[in-house]
DNA sequence: TTGAAAGCGCTAACAA
DNA sequence: TTGTTAGCGCTTTCAA
C-alpha cells in the first residue's frame, strides 16, 4: 500500500539559506551526514518516517521534535528549523491515529464537520453542496461519508470513524436501525436534516413536507382533478408519511372519495415511482394526477407514463417534491414543491456549530418553508373520457 | 478486513431466552452484578469505555474481548454471546485511532475511497455525486473531504488523515501548492479528475477540453460570429489551458483576427464571469458571441450581460462548458459543453481501485470525450450594428 | 530550552 | 479456548 518515497515540495528549498556564508563551514558537515543517514532512512524502510525517525536525524529527542512540528512553544529558533527542514525533506507527515490517541485527554476539537449522506442520489447531492456552501464561511473542514449499497454489511465501521474524528455531524442517512445504533453511540452533537418521527432524539432542519404537499394538491384540485393518485416515499422517514398524510387530508377535506387504490407504495427512488405510477395507470377509471411523493419518483413515473403511450400533462399530471435541478430540465418541466436547500444547510450548520459550543443546550427543531412550483407536467384533466 | 461487530441490531434481542426457567438462578445474579458494575461505570467515566473495562465486567482478559468484538475464531459461542451483549449494553464502539494504530503492521485496506474536492460548487458536487453512484456498486465506503475557504489556514491535516484511512483517493482540488504537496506525500494511490499539466505524477481521467471547446467555437463561427470574447478559466489547471488554446486555435484557423483583448480572464467562478463579461461588453466594437470557459462564469456572463441592458442571444450570444444542470435551466438555456460526469466518475473509481490492486501499474490516462449542447442562449449575430 | 518516563486503547505474537 | 507481554507513534507530565 505504501508507495515510493515523494518527491520533496519545492518551496522548502527556499527555506534554505541561498547561499551559505564561509562561516558555517561545520554546520555544511553536518547537513551533509545527515543527508547520507536520511537516504539510508528512506531506503531501509520505504515506509512513512515516524517522529522518532526525524528526531534520531535531527540529534534532538522525540520531545522536541514535536513540539516543532506542532509548532509549540520550548524550541529554539535554530533547531526548530533545523528539525522542520528535515521532516520536510524527509516527507514526513504526523500521524493521526498516533497523534489523536496520544492527545485524547486534551483532545478537543479538530474542527471538522461531519456530514453523513447517501452520496449518489441527486438530493444528497444537492444537500451537501448546500451544506459545503454553508460550511465554506466559517472555517471549518468537511467530511462527508457515504456508505456502500445499502444491502450490504453493517455501515458501522467507518461511521464510527466520522463519530470519533469530527467535532459534530449532520446526518442525512438512510434511516435504517444500524445507522441510528450508531448515531446514538456518537459522543458528539448530531443534526439531522429530515426528522425522523416521534421521538426523534435529535435536533433536525426539515422543510414543511406537510405543508408543501398541502400546496401542491390544492393546485391539482384547483386545476379540476378529482382521482389523484400517491405514489409514497420510504415511510420510514418522517417527510414521506408527511406527505401521505397532506395528501389524505386534502382528499378527505374537499370531500373526494379517499380511494385507497389511488395511493401507491414507492421508496423515493426512480425504480418505486416507475412501478407505482404503472401500478396507478392500470387502474380503472384512471387517475388523472400523480402526485409522486418526491421528484426522483417523478421520473421514474415519467417514465412510466410515457411507456405506456400516455403523455403529460395532456393524458396526465404529474407533479413531485424537492425541485432538484433535474426537475427543470425534464419535458415538460416537473410541477413540484421548492425546498430551500441551501437555506436548509445554512441552518444545519450553525445548529451544530451552536450544538458544538454548548452541548447541552435543549434540542431545537426547525422548519423551513417550501414554495409551490408550478411548471408544465400539471394541466387541467381532459373533460372527455 | 476484520468485519467489526456492530452494535448488536435489535435483532439480538432474541438470541436472549425469551424467559429463562429457574434453573438460572446464578446466572440471573450474575447479571444483576454485572448491570450494577455498569452503571457505575457509566456514571463514573461518562466517556467512550474502552476494551479493558468491556473486558473487566464480562470478567474475561482485553485479548478475548478483542476476538469476541472483532468477530474473530478463538472464543467460546458462551463467552462470545456474552461479552457482545455487554458491550452493546455499554455502548462500547472500537476506537479507531487506537485499533489502526495497533494493527498498522498487518493493516492493509478499510474498503473507503477517499475524494478530496471543494464541496461548495455546483461542479464538484456533481462530480462527487457521479463518483458517489459509481463507487455504490463496488461495496466500498466512500469519504469525502472538503477544505474550507482555500484562502486560510494550510490545509494539510484532515487531508492527511483521509490519506491514512482510505486505500486511494480521486482528487478534484483547487490545485494549490500545499494540497499537491499533501497529495504527493500520500502513500496511497491517486488518480485526478481533470489533469493538471504536463508532468502530473497521478493518473487522470478527463473530459476532452480541446476537441469540446472546438466544437464550440465552429458552432458559433456557423453561426456567422467573428468577433468572439472568451472568458478563461482559473489557468493553473490544464483545463482551462486547453479550453483557451482550442479557442485561440480556432480563430487563426479560420485566420480570424487574433484580437487579444478579446480574452478576458476569469477563474471559472461566478464572480469571474462576471468581471470578465463586463471587460469585453466594454470593448469597441463589442464581441458578438462571449464564450465563457465554464458554465458557472457563463451564469456570471449572463448577469454582467442583463446589467448592460443588453439580451442573451438577441443582442449577444453566450456560450459556457459543462453542462451542468443549471445550463439547462437558465433563460434561456445555455448552449454548452456536455462533460459526461457520470461515465467519469464511474472511469475515475475504477482506475483507482485498479491502482489500489496493483499499485505499481504504468499510469494510464484517459480522456473522455465531451458533446456539445446547443440551446437557446446562441444564435447568428445581429446583421446591423 | 530540553529530555525521560509513562501511558493513550488496541492488537500481534506468543504462551498456557 | 484463553491470557500475557510488548509494542504501534505520539503526547503528557515532570524533572533537569
Amino acid at each position: 500500500m505504501n508507495d515510493a518515497i515523494v518527491p520533496r515540495p519545492k518551496k522548502a528549498q527556499e527555506s534554505h539559506p541561498p547561499r551559505e556564508n564561509a562561516s558555517s563551514e561545520s554546520g555544511r558537515a553536518r547537513v551533509d551526514r545527515e543527508a547520507s543517514e536520511r537516504e539510508r532512512e528512506a531506503d531501509a524502510a520505504h515506509a512513512a518516517p515516524t517522529l522518532a525517525e526525524i528526531a534520531r536525524v535531527a540529534g534532538v529527542s522525540r520531545m522536541t521534535a514535536s513540539r516543532a512540528i506542532n509548532n509549540r512553544p520550548g524550541v529554539s529558533q535554530q533547531v526548530r528549523e533545523d528539525i522542520l527542514r528535515i521532516a520536510d525533506e524527509m516527507g514526513y507527515v504526523i500521524n493521526w491515529m498516533a497523534q489523536r490517541l496520544s492527545s485524547r485527554r486534551s483532545g478537543g476539537s479538530n474542527g471538522i464537520i461531519g456530514v453523513t449522506a447517501q452520496l449518489h442520489t441527486p438530493f444528497a447531492g444537492e444537500v451537501v453542496t448546500a451544506i459545503g456552501s454553508a460550511v465554506r464561511g466559517v472555517g471549518q473542514d468537511l467530511l462527508v461519508y457515504s456508505p456502500p449499497d445499502s444491502a450490504g454489511r453493517p455501515p458501522g465501521r467507518v461511521l464510527d470513524l466520522l463519530h470519533q474524528v469530527a467535532d459534530g455531524v449532520i446526518a442525512i442517512l438512510p434511516y435504517q436501525g444500524d445507522y441510528l445504533d450508531a448515531l446514538a453511540r456518537a459522543r458528539i452533537p448530531v443534526v439531522t436534516i429530515e426528522r425522523r418521527g416521534e421521538h426523534d432524539p435529535f435536533p433536525w432542519v426539515s422543510g414543511d413536507n406537510y405543508a408543501g404537499a398541502r400546496l401542491l394538491m390544492r393546485h391539482l384540485m384547483e386545476l379540476g382533478h378529482r382521482r389523484i393518485g400517491f405514489i409514497t416515499g420510504d415511510n420510514r422517514m418522517e417527510s414521506a408519511r408527511d406527505r401521505l398524510r397532506a395528501y389524505g387530508d386534502a382528499l378527505r377535506e374537499a370531500g373526494m372519495a379517499d380511494d385507497p387504490r389511488l395511493v401507491a407504495e414507492g421508496n423515493y427512488l426512480q425504480k418505486g415511482g416507475f412501478e407505482g405510477a404503472n401500478y396507478l395507470l392500470a387502474l380503472e377509471p384512471r387517475p388523472t394526477a400523480i402526485f409522486a411523493a418526491n421528484d426522483i419518483s417523478a421520473v421514474g413515473a415519467a417514465a412510466a407514463i410515457h411507456e405506456a403511450g400516455l403523455s403529460v400533462p395532456g393524458d396526465i399530471s404529474l407533479a413531485g417534491f424537492d425541485d432538484l435541478p433535474l426537475a427543470a430540465q425534464m419535458k415538460p418541466g416537473l410541477t413540484t414543491v421548492h425546498q430551500p436547500l441551501a437555506r436548509m444547510g445554512r441552518t444545519a450548520v450553525k445548529m451544530l456549530l451552536e450544538r458544538v459550543m454548548e452541548p447541552a443546550a435543549a434540542p431545537a427543531c426547525v422548519t423551513v418553508p417550501v414554495e409551490l412550483v408550478v411548471r408544465g407536467s400539471t394541466a387541467a384533466p381532459q373533460l372527455v373520457r
